[in-house]
RNA sequence: GGCUAGGUGGCAGAGUGGUCAUGCAGCGGCCUGCAAAGCCGUCUACGCCGGUUCGAUUCCGACCCUAGCCUCCA
């Protein structure tokens, strides 16, 4: 399996730490407002990631953090005239209600920065015992950029350019420009800790260090998170943790693309900001595996544009697989066919999802021939063949039925069988003026009819 | 200004030194009372200019354009 190392540019054959284990850590949110769509992105690209490793046979021990104290958090907390804790842990729960519903897995530890502060403390205490951070005239501690030789391979800067980029007004209490908190001295009214340097909080870089630490150990197998992320957030990670643990830390850096729209980042500002529920519970969405295939339709890498035009494109492509999926009972065991090697092929290319659709689609349509030559145990096998791998991608999870029926437009399920039944009837008396009037004003309802050879007919939403 | 990605057919989106991505949409056919679904067939491509090559969308160089990061951010 080959996986793209954002560390070292390259695709690079994977080879974990331990053999048949995978340890592998995302960067989670930071629970002060509700997610978005780019907070869906990024869950569902290492959630693919992870359901893949897990498919290909090996025990992934997976770590998605909770930050839930920061200058953000304090001032939300503030506006709303509630507590910090209040406020993340009403946040924490919806992050947990839309992950659940995007069928995220939820991850074996979901470690809270509040909750690793004596971790986060001893691990600034050795990076001051080895001279790679100080106390800051101002009470704050600070990590020394320039102590750590490799700042900035991650990103491919070197700190002249960064100084020469920098943007930030200079903070006197800095030695560099460039040195970032590690402990932050509490002001009065916030929330704090105890620590050697005084009452205080976590910087936010730091908790990321001390819980990988504490869960996976000082080097472990993958760790992932938006390409925002990747500077400063995870040059300065790896820069604590090498630091003070003196090993190498994530042997596999993975980060995702952005979620744009309209050819630019989502922002609040922009007015083109969605949140997850928002989506989830829009006309276009009729069920949250259509986002799940739109986001798979692209490779994790690159940018994805969101728009209505999209997810109805994602809708009409998994209408059509579980459309291959009607009136087959998929088989309790199956031999793997061409299009299991050609998804192997494809996610072991760097989770290619989009060729890996490719060979689902392909699937769908040897089943839809296997159908339409009365082959039903091969459709049978095919589609068990079909179901095992989209589970990979998170999608085709329902009955046929019941993911062709969701839908917010038309009638009761009621009405509709009541209006074909009545069809039914002027068919079966010809009368097709009064059945056509019948299948225009259920259309006009959004109900799509199919008649079926049998004479039965099936209907979905459109 | 520095750094990083990318520019593929009507839309979305993979990939490749010379043969098919895939889905949606279009067109023709089969099926159907007519449709829908499905099947068969089919048309629109690889930013611009050079170079390497028997041959480049794919490799190399220049250029143009777009997005992102350099400040909290998935």
């Amino acid at each position: 399996m080959q996986i793209f190392n954002s560390y070292t540019g390259r695709k690079e054959e994977f080879v974990p730490l331990q053999p048949g284990v995978v340890r592998m850590y995302l960067c989670g949110d930071t629970v002060y407002d509700y997610c978005h769509m780019g907070h869906a992105r990024s869950k569902t690209a290492f959630d693919v990631v992870r359901r893949y490793l897990m498919y290909r046979g090996y025990k992934v021990t997976f770590v998605r953090n909770i930050t839930d104290i920061d200058d953000k958090i304090i001032a939300r907390a503030h506006e709303n005239g509630e507590s910090v804790q209040e406020l993340t842990a009403r946040f924490t729960k919806y992050m947990h209600e839309d992950y659940d519903r995007l069928g995220l897995l939820r991850p074996d530890f979901e470690p809270k920065a509040t909750e690793h502060v004596p971790g986060i403390i001893a691990m600034i205490e050795q990076l001051i015992a080895k001279d790679y951070a100080y106390v800051a005239s101002n009470g704050d501690v600070m990590y020394s950029v320039s102590k750590f030789a490799p700042y900035g391979k991650l990103s491919g800067r070197q700190l002249s350019d960064l100084r020469a980029g920098a943007r930030v007004a200079v903070d006197e209490a800095k030695r560099d420009p460039l040195d970032f908190v590690l402990w932050k001295r509490a002001k009065p009214g916030e929330p704090h800790w105890s620590s050697p340097w005084g009452e205080g909080r976590p910087g936010w870089h730091i908790e990321c260090s001390a819980m990988t630490y504490e869960l996976l150990g000082a080097t472990f197998d993958i760790h992932a998170g938006g390409m925002d992320l990747k500077f400063p957030h995870h040059e300065n990670e790896i820069a604590q943790s090498c630091a003070a643990t003196g090993a190498g830390f994530a042997k596999l850096w993975m980060h995702n693309g952005f979620l744009n729209v309209d050819d630019e980042k989502m922002s609040k500002s922009l007015n083109n900001f969605f949140r997850i529920r928002d989506v989830l519970d829009s006309p276009h969405v009729r069920d949250p595996e259509v986002v799940r295939y739109f986001l798979a339709a692209s490779h994790y890498r690159g940018p994805i544009n969101y728009s209505v035009t999209q997810i109805e494109q994602a809708d009409a492509a998994l209408t059509r697989l579980y459309t291959a999926l009607r009136d087959i009972e998929p088989a309790e065991s199956h031999e793997p066919t061409a299009a299991t090697r050609q998804f192997e092929a494809a996610m072991d290319d760097d989770f290619n999802t989009p060729e890996a659709i490719a060979a689902v689609q392909g699937l769908a349509t040897e089943i839809n021939r296997a159908k339409s030559a009365n082959e039903w145990g091969k459709a049978s096998a095919l589609a068990a063949e079909l179901k095992k791998l989209a589970a990979v991608l998170g999608v085709l999870q329902l009955q046929p039925e019941e993911f062709l029926r969701k839908g917010r437009s038309g009638l009761a399920d009621a009405d509709v069988e009541r209006l074909i039944g009545q069809r039914r009837a002027a068919r079966a008396a010809r009368n097709f003026k009064e059945s056509d009037q019948l299948r225009d004003e259920l259309a006009r309802a959004g109900i799509v009819l199919e008649d079926k050879p049998d004479g039965t007919t099936t209907w979905r939403r459109g």
